[in-house]
DNA sequence: AAACAGGCCTAAA
DNA sequence: TTTAGGCCTGTT
């Protein structure tokens, strides 16, 4: 069961930029102009044009999950605004005028700490084909509308799945690091709890402390699944960025409480000049 | 052929 | 405390 909601299609918020910034691995662009995925274990089919936003999912969902997750309870404009108090500068605001409708994903915590963890030593490509055969050897299917759809698998899947299990997928060294992540989820800290009662500065320091978990991967779960606007990922395209424009020196205190997402603009920005 | 891809671990200064 | 190799696999 499932219904078409039409929503006025907010400023600052484009689906193109939203699902091609890197952020997230599972949704694509369909025929029809909608971007079709899975996410918490259920489907998502979301379409826009100038005037709207068109959301196919199961009745009361949106309201309970689709909202957050897209990130349609924010105002971009007073983020953007922000940003620009706290750090004036041409090259974020050149940044933040072609990055314009990106938002940040509140994605599901755990399968974004594994999607990061594989995205290490990994073209965006083959993150993609990575995350899709984990889901679908590994993860609870269902049918939808005749065609079959998989969840991220969840913990104990993954521990299931083995080191051998995954290995077999491809992931090469990071199959370990994904049996790790699982048994520190399960048996020390829960993610939702570091989302819920920590810092960012205290949620980089706890998951940092799993093993094949560095700073990058720790502040992309930070910043795209918990919430951690402050988080701010440090990958090869940001520092060629902070090398290029900032002479190779960002103090990344000064972009304020949203230093993650001008990151994003400014990874967005540099990865479409070329 | 060799280098590189949205890092991190380990060993060695 | 910082720095160099190595790592699974695939692509160019």
């Amino acid at each position: 069961m499932s219904d078409i909601l039409t929503i006025k299609r907010p400023d600052h918020f484009d689906l193109d930029k939203i699902f091609d910034c890197g952020q997230s691995f599972r949704f694509e662009k369909n025929g029809d102009g909608f971007f079709e995925g899975v996410a918490f274990g259920r489907l998502l089919r979301i379409g826009q044009d100038e005037k709207n936003l068109y959301i196919e999912a199961a009745e009361d969902e949106y309201e309970n999950i689709w909202k957050r997750y897209l990130a349609l309870d924010e105002d971009y404009g007073k983020i953007n605004e922000d940003i620009l108090k706290h750090f004036e500068c041409d090259v974020i605001k050149r940044a933040m005028e072609a990055g314009d409708g990106i938002r940040i994903l509140r994605q599901d915590p755990w399968e974004t700490l594994c999607s990061f963890i594989i995205s290490q030593n990994n073209n965006i490509p083959r993150i993609k084909s990575l995350v899709s055969a984990v889901c679908r050897t590994y993860g609870q299917s269902f049918e939808s509308g005749g065609k079959v759809y998989y969840a991220f698998p969840g913990e104990k899947d993954i521990l299931n799945a083995g080191e051998a299990g995954l290995k077999a997928l491809k992931t090469g060294f990071r199959a370990g690091y994904l049996i790790s992540a699982a048994e520190h989820c399960l048996s020390d800290t829960d993610l939702c709890r570091i989302r819920d009662e920590y810092t960012y500065e205290q949620g980089l320091e706890e998951l940092c402390r799993i093993k094949g978990v560095g700073p990058k991967v720790a502040s992309c779960t930070l910043l795209f699944a918990l919430g951690k606007w402050s988080a701010f990922p440090v990958d090869v395209w940001i520092k060629r960025t902070i090398d290029k424009y900032f002479g190779g020196r960002l103090d990344i205190t000064s972009l304020g409480r949203y230093a993650g997402i001008a990151q994003q603009y400014l990874f967005y920005y540099e990865r479409t000049l070329q």
